[in-house]
DNA sequence: TATCGTCTGTGCGTTAGACCACATACCCTT
DNA sequence: AAGGGTATGTGGTCTAACGCACAGACGATA
C-alpha cells in the first residue's frame, strides 16, 4: 500500500525533506512490516530496496566465520538502512537484522540512486545521516574496547529507547548478547544489576525501561557522544 | 610548493581520477609534510583542508574524558583525511594523528566541496572511499570485542604495512598501545611473541616486518575483510 | 493442570588482560 | 665513558568476563 499522505511522516529523515521533494518521492514509498529477527540484507547481498524505518529498529552486525557476532550500529526512524546503495558499494560487508519489529518505508534502489544523483537536500540528508552512523560505529569500536558489559548494555538500551515510542523493548537476553558480542550470562548479570537498581524490569524477553535517568547515570560517555552527533547533524 | 606534474600521483584516490579531472585539481594540491605525532585535526575542530596522504599514515582515534584512547581506523595513500567536509558535518567527533611521518597533498576545503558538488568521478571516489572506511571502522569494532591483543596487533601491523613502501615502521609500543586501546605491557608481550616467531623484530621504536606471511597466519579474519573491501571498492 | 520448551538465574573454575613495580637495555648528550 | 632519559622486558596480583553445568521460572499448549 502507498503511504497515507495525511499521516505525519514517521521517518525523521524523510520528514526533514522540503515539501516538494517529499511529494515527488512519496509515490515511491511503500509501507512494509518487519518481524523480529528478519534479515533485511545478508553479508555481500545485493540491495533492491532501501528502508526508512518508522517504528522498527534494524541492527547492523557482523558475524564471524565461527558464528560469533557483534553489532556495529543500529538504525531506527532517524535513518535509512542500505547506505551502500548511494555510497557506491552496491553491497555491504555486514548483515542487517530486525531488532525490534515494526514498520518501515521501502524505496526502490533505482529511485534512490536517481534522487541522490540530483544532488539536492535529499543527498545532503543521506550523507549527514551516514556521517552520524560513522560516529555511532566508531563509538561502538571504542566502547567495545574500553567499557564494561553493564555500560554497554545501558548504551544499547538507551540507543534503542531513543528510536522507539514505547518503554517496552521486546528482546531476549540471548539476542542482546549476540548484539553486544558477549555471553548470554554476562547480559543476565548486567541486567540483574540494572534491575536491582530499579532502572529496568526484565521478564522473559520483555524489558521495561522504568527509570531512564538511572540508565543515563550508569552509561559511559559513548552514548552522549553519539546522541550529540545525531542531534548536531540531523536535529 | 605545487605538486610536480611529472611525478606519478602518489595518492591512489587521486590517481584514479580521469586525466582532465586531475589536471583541473592539480594546481590546488600542495605537498605538505607530516611529522610523527602531529595532530591533523582535533575533536570538533573546523577543517580548512583535506589531506591525501602519499607516504604518511594518519590514525583516526577517539580519546575519552579520562585519557584512554582507541583507534577506529587509519588512512594512508589509498584515501583522504577529512571526510566530514564532504559528508556535510564540517567537524568530526574524533582526532586525527600522524602515525607514520611522511608526505601528503593538501587541498582547500572550499575547492573540495565545490568539486564534490559537481557530482562526477571525484564524488564517486570519495564516497566509495568513505564506504571502505566504514568497513574498516566496523571491523575494528568487531575485532575489539572478539579478538586477542596479539591478533589485533597483527591486524594493525598489516594495515600499516599495506600503506607504506617500506618494511620498517617507526612506532613505539607505547603509541601502539594507545592506538589499540590496550596497555603498553600488553603490546610488549604480544610483540615479544611475534618476535620469537620470527615475524618481526623490534628495537626501540623501530619495527621490522621480517616475515609477512607469518603475520597473515596469526591475524584474525578482520584484516582480510577490510582488505577485500578496499580492493573491491577502490582496486 | 501437566508437560514441554524457552528464558533467566547462579555457581565455579579458567583466563586474558589490567594494574603495579621494577629491572634492564639502548641511545644521545656531554 | 658517564649519566640521564626513554623504551622495553618481566613478574606478581587482581578482576571482568568466559565457558560450562545446571537449576529454576515462566508461559504456551495439550
Amino acid at each position: 500500500m502507498i503511504a497515507d499522505p495525511n499521516e505525519p511522516v514517521a521517518n525523521r529523515l524523510l520528514a526533514a525533506l522540503p515539501a516538494d521533494d517529499y511529494e515527488r518521492l512519496r509515490p515511491n514509498l511503500r509501507e512494509v512490516s518487519f518481524s523480529l529477527g528478519e534479515v533485511v540484507y545478508e553479508f555481500g547481498g545485493e540491495l533492491d530496496y532501501v528502508f526508512f524505518p518508522t517504528n522498527s529498529i534494524v541492527s547492523l552486525l557482523y558475524t564471524m566465520e565461527n558464528g560469533d557476532s557483534a553489532e556495529m550500529g543500529l538504525t531506527g526512524n532517524e535513518g535509512v538502512v542500505g547506505i551502500a546503495l548511494f555510497m557506491g558499494g552496491g553491497t555491504m560487508p555486514n548483515r542487517a537484522v530486525v531488532q525490534s519489529a515494526g514498520g518501515a518505508l521501502r524505496m526502490k534502489a533505482k529511485i534512490l540512486k536517481d534522487e541522490f544523483a540530483r544532488g539536492g537536500r535529499f543527498q545532503q540528508l543521506l550523507l549527514r545521516y551516514t556521517q552520524a552512523l560513522i560516529t555511532q560505529i566508531s563509538q561502538t569500536a571504542v566502547c567495545n574496547r574500553l567499557h564494561s558489559v553493564e555500560q554497554q548494555l545501558c548504551r544499547w538500551l538507551l540507543l534503542s529507547h531513543d528510536r522507539l515510542n514505547t518503554d517496552e523493548l521486546v528482546m531476549t537476553q540471548e539476542l542482546i548478547a549476540d548484539m553486544l558480542g558477549v555471553r548470554r550470562e554476562g547480559v543476565t548479570v548486567a541486567a540483574g544489576r540494572l534491575q536491582d537498581a530499579g532502572a529496568i524490569s526484565y521478564v522473559r524477553g520483555h524489558i521495561q525501561i522504568l527509570n531512564r535517568p538511572k540508565l543515563e547515570e550508569t552509561v559511559c560517555e559513548c552514548y552522549q557522544v553519539v546522541r550529540d552527533e545525531f542531534e548536531r547533524l540531523l536535529g
